[in-house]
DNA sequence: TATAACGTTTACGTAAACGTTAATCTTATA
DNA sequence: TATAAGATTAACGTTTACGTAAACGTTATA
């Protein structure tokens, strides 16, 4: 069990940053201490470096990450009544979920893909630029002389 | 030369996108008709293409892409100025540009390669998490029986 | 030449994502 | 046990990146 300075410090995010994420009810940690201090555990941790790929490398609001973690907490949770409450019901609900949870990961998969292509389009296109200003460089220092 | 609407259809921008871009100098459109209409050229937007992929893909701030426009049409503007103009001072200008763009170049295709391994890695999780996935609701169809 | 469809500037509004400050409480340590 | 270091909530402030509306000018077309 982490408390806040050390998840920021671990995740890069400022403290501010993470209560924020708690107020929007984006990432809540598991526990408080007697004196009401924030407790992270490691999976809270790791919740929020996933969260934070979202954000960073996806690109997505918020809003948008907050639905998908609600979607798989909602799943989750959904497990853990299965053992418990083992009906057909819950069993189809079951597989709702896990489709829906499903078609976010694909969509997200094929966003990042996309991302991908273009970005190594890009880094094409830099090594291409890099090249030519090598060679203008060689030239101009060429006619120094 | 394209007139505004076209030229949101063609990068996915809105006008009034457009229009702030041009306000906040981060791109001009080279010209304007009799009655004051926006003009863009192809080259245009190619760099409205650039800057956003600059934005989306990178996930820099206007701010920041500001600054590396300014910095590529400084080099252009030089370049333009050095073959009229063939002085010593001019070269020693031109070199000095054309390391800090390199540099800049270089620093955006390491962000990239990042990037790009870091999506890597995520559609990686994301193929062992869907497999999971499928073997789970196959799992539950079984069970359905 | 009227009018619809596009453009212009100006200016106020807004949502998202935090930063900052103040006042107060906890907790480890000397 | 005093005190410094770090935590808490509450509330207001700020920046970024546009949206929206108003009032008005331009241009193609019937």
């Amino acid at each position: 069990m982490h408390q806040i300075e050390m998840v920021a410090k671990k995740t890069g995010l400022t403290k501010r940053t993470l209560r924020y994420y708690e107020e929007i009810g984006l990432i809540t940690p598991s526990g408080r201490t007697e004196g009401r201090y924030r407790l992270y555990t490691d999976q809270d941790i790791e919740q929020i470096l996933h969260m934070k790929n979202l954000r960073d490398l996806l690109g997505l609001s918020l809003n948008e990450i907050k639905n998908i973690l609600l979607l798989e907490k909602k799943y989750h949770e959904l497990r853990e009544n299965y053992f418990q409450d083992k009906n057909s019901v819950a069993l189809e609900r079951q597989i709702e979920l896990l489709n829906q949870l499903d078609h976010t990961l694909c969509t997200q998969q094929m966003m990042l893909q996309e991302k991908v292509k273009k970005m190594d389009k890009m880094i094409e296109e830099y090594d291409q630029k890099r090249k030519r200003i090598q060679a203008k460089l060689q030239e101009l220092h060429d006619s120094k002389d």
